[in-house]
DNA sequence: AAGATAAGTAAATGTTTATTTACTTAAAAA
DNA sequence: TTTTTAAGTAAATAAACATTTACTTATCTT
C-alpha cells in the first residue's frame, strides 16, 4: 500500500479555497484547481466523488468546522451575556480578517443552493451546529436577561452585521481610511447586545 | 427597422433570475438560459455583449433599483426614526418574501467578485445608492437620537438581520411551523432600533 | 408597395468542462 | 527482496460552454 500524500490534499483545499476568494466559486472547475495545486485531476477524485462532494467537503471541513473552532476560543457559555458576546464576536472578527478565502466561502453558504442545502443538512444531523452558542443563548433567556425568540431569529439578529462588517474591513483594505477596527467591532458588538437585553 | 421584442427580453431575465435561485448562478450558461426563455443564444447578445455584461446588468437594473424603489415605498427621510426603520423593514421584507429570485441574486452579490465590485462601483457613482435613507441616518445623527457611526458601520448594523431573516423565512417556506411572520420581523426591528438608540 | 435595416433564428465554432482510461510509482506486507 | 496495492500521473473522452456565422423575418421609412 501506498499512503496518501497530506500535503497534496491540503494544497488542493488551500487552492480551491483561493481561487474561490479571488474569481469566485462560478469560476472553479476541477482542472483549473488540479493545475493550481500542482496534481493530476485524476488525485482529487480518489478522495472526492465528483465536484459536488469536494465543494460539500471543503465548505463543511474546511470551512464551517473550523469557523466554529475558532468561534469558541476561550468562549464560555457560562460567562455573562455581554462578556460571551464580546468574545464570540472578537474570535470570528479575528479569525475571519485573517482567513479571506475561507470568510468568501461562507459568503457563498448563503447564496449556493448547493452549500446551503449541505449546511442544513448538518444543522440538523448535529441537532446543533454551534451548540456551546446554543447553550448560552438558551441559559441567558432563561434567565430573563435577554428577549426570548427562537434561535434561529436570535442569531439573525446577533452575528450578521458582523459578517458585515468583515466585508468592509476587506473592501477597505489596503486603504488608509481602514474604518473597521477592532474598537469599532466592539462598539458595535454593545449596539447589538443592547437592542437584545430584555 | 424591426422593433426589439421587450416580451422576450423580459422573458430572458426572469429565466435567468429563476435559475439562479433554484440551481445557482455557478449553473447558469448562456445555452441553458435560451432555451428556457425560448430564445436564439444571438438574441441575448443583441442587448448584452458577454455574459458578464449581462449578469452585472441584470444584478443592477433588474435587482438592485428594483429593491431600491421597494424599499423606500411611502418612506420619508423626515418620518421619526422608529417609525421609519419599521417602514424599510416591513417594505424591504414584502418584496423579498414574494420576489425569492431577486433574493438570491442578492445575495450573490455579496459571494460574487464579479457582482460585489459592480454594486461598489455603482455605489461609487451615484455617490450614494440608498439615498432617502442615507438622508434619513444622516439626520438622526445629527438630533442626536440615534449613535454616531460611519453610514456603511450603520447600515451593517441596521439591515443585515433583516435579509438573514428572509432566508430563514424561505427556510421554513412550506413548513408549517413557519416562524418568520411579519409580527416577528416587527418585533426584530424594534431589537434592532433599540440598540442604536442614543 | 419596395427597400433598408436591425431583430431574430438555427446551427456551427473552438474552447473548456467534469470525469475516466491506461499506465507508473512508491511503500507496506509477505 | 518480492509482491501487492492503492496513490499518483498524463493524456483522452464526451458533453457543455460562451460566442459567432450565415441566414431569415418583421417592420419602419420612403
Amino acid at each position: 500500500m501506498r499512503p496518501r500524500n497530506l500535503e497534496k490534499e491540503a494544497a488542493i483545499r488551500t487552492m480551491a479555497l483561493q481561487i474561490i476568494a479571488d474569481e469566485g466559486l462560478e469560476n472553479l472547475s476541477m482542472q483549473k484547481l488540479a493545475k493550481a495545486a500542482n496534481v493530476s485531476p485524476r488525485t482529487i477524485y480518489i478522495k472526492y466523488e465528483n465536484k459536488e462532494d469536494f465543494l460539500v467537503k471543503l465548505f463543511i471541513e474546511e470551512v464551517l468546522e473550523t469557523y466554529e473552532q475558532a468561534i469558541v476560543k476561550n468562549f464560555s457559555p457560562d460567562m455573562d451575556f455581554a462578556e460571551g458576546m464580546k468574545k464570540t464576536w472578537l474570535n470570528a472578527f479575528q479569525y475571519l480578517k485573517n482567513n479571506k478565502p475561507a470568510f468568501a466561502l461562507i459568503r457563498y453558504g448563503k447564496s449556493s443552493p448547493l452549500l446551503n442545502k449541505a449546511y442544513q443538512q448538518k444543522g440538523i444531523k448535529q441537532g446543533d451546529y454551534f451548540s456551546p452558542i446554543h447553550y448560552f443563548l438558551k441559559r441567558n433567556i432563561d434567565a430573563g436577561i435577554i428577549k426570548d425568540f427562537p434561535q434561529d431569529v436570535l442569531r439573525a439578529l446577533l452575528y450578521p452585521p458582523l459578517l458585515e462588517l468583515v466585508s468592509e474591513y476587506f473592501d477597505y483594505e489596503e486603504r488608509p481610511e481602514q474604518i473597521i477596527t477592532e474598537d469599532v467591532i466592539l462598539q458595535c458588538c454593545e449596539v447589538v447586545t443592547k437592542g437584545i437585553l430584555k
